[in-house]
DNA sequence: GTGTGCATGTAAGTGGTTACATGATTGA
DNA sequence: TCAATCATGTAACCACTTACATGCACAC
């Protein structure tokens, strides 16, 4: 549920050594995440970037498995993007937490930077490949779908505007305040679409069967 | 480019032996959507199975590589869901085309009608993560990267208005169709979505550089 | 004859998942 | 005392990708 910020201390992060120079690897897009995410101030468990990707990356990027979390945790160490430090024993909790270096910075400031793109947006909608392929379902129980992916979305949505809420007036955590005020509009729109999508269900295939593909035999499969 | 409908020639499919009687097997997602691309009329090719995907699927589930289109026919045909048929020698090009089977096609009425919603949708979104790590980026480029991705997003929308308008009326694809006109407005939606996002980037962070988070030292890391 | 499109595949790699295992701390 | 949460990891699996290899047909 928290939204724009972690939870963590604000601790500052521990002193590192350079670490060998290396130019700017060629890392997948999980990995410039979890990078992005220490990149904010303080540092952090694994389990807190977890929390903290599941309440604001998770609306418009993913949603990591912790396991692929600590992966990249470690990958990042190797690469000495990242510097991690075990809790002492004033603390309650054996735990380790990550901070980016200076070299993580720099690397990460190269991608954002970058020229290209980071690839365009990739959407997989598995309510949209069913009414795509309406001709094999009833059409009340496809319609039913849709509604229930409209109250789903609702749902989000709230969630996205109470964190907005939350955080309103933040200057420090400009940006992403505004991924999120993207995420709540996209979700209004989300469920724009779901209902248009409802109307021209109802309009299209009547409240009954209808819109079969043409002559397809029974027997022919 | 072609949208609702394959290229391929309408021929009947061949006859088939019942095959060994499975339960409804447990098929990723993209075995799933192979299959629904078969179960319009008509046998077609790997290769038409793809560029038809990349022309309609595309816009709101997936778009495989070709090889994966390849290794889920040969699996559907292991399951008994489809069937091929080598060409014959009158054909000018020797190739294999798949049909699906009534098992096949049970199986998929049984996923499609299935109760449990095959999942939310999934959105991977590059320029948002940017946009959220808009701190470790100049302004200006960060919002060029937006006027290109509405620039692009534009382009996108223009293939399905026309593939609308080649398409319209034709009573027989009316599902496929439905989901074309969903692609058609969110691509619309995502063109505002973003010039609000531009239009909150340039007055939350201004022309120049702020928005920075707070005590991030430069050394600390 | 040369390039583009049609057509089919194999092999290797990887990004990511689920399931499993472990244990300490906290609060009801 | 019991469940939930914090916290970290390993092992196995798999969906999917890229790169590679092959060859025919057709238009220029």
């Amino acid at each position: 549920m928290a939204a724009l910020r972690p939870t963590s201390p604000q601790r500052s992060g521990s002193p590192q050594r350079p670490g060998p120079p290396q130019r700017p690897a060629e890392l997948p897009p999980t990995a410039w995440a979890v990078l992005g995410l220490l990149s904010f101030p303080g540092e952090r468990t694994g389990y807190e970037l977890k929390k903290w990707a599941d309440a604001s990356l998770r609306h418009f990027y993913w949603s990591p498995a912790i396991s692929q979390i600590y992966a990249e945790l470690r990958r990042l160490e190797a690469l000495g993007y990242a510097s991690s430090r075990r809790s002492g024993p004033e603390e309650p909790r054996a735990k380790r937490s990550y901070a980016i270096t200076a070299e993580g910075r720099a690397a990460l400031v190269g991608w954002a930077g970058g020229a290209e793109d980071a690839g365009p947006p990739v959407l997989k909608h598995p309510l949209l490949l069913r009414v795509w392929l309406g001709h094999l379902t009833a059409p009340e129980h496809l319609r039913a779908l849709v509604s229930e992916h409209i109250a789903h979305t609702r749902g989000e949505l709230k969630e996205v505007h109470d964190a907005l809420a939350r955080a309103d007036g933040d200057e420090a955590w400009t940006h992403p305040q505004i991924a999120l005020r993207w995420s709540g509009r996209r979700l209004e729109a989300e469920v724009d679409l779901a209902e248009a999508m409802l109307a021209d269900l109802t309009e299209m295939t009547g409240p009954s069967a209808s819109g079969q593909p043409p002559e397809d035999s029974p027997t022919d499969g």
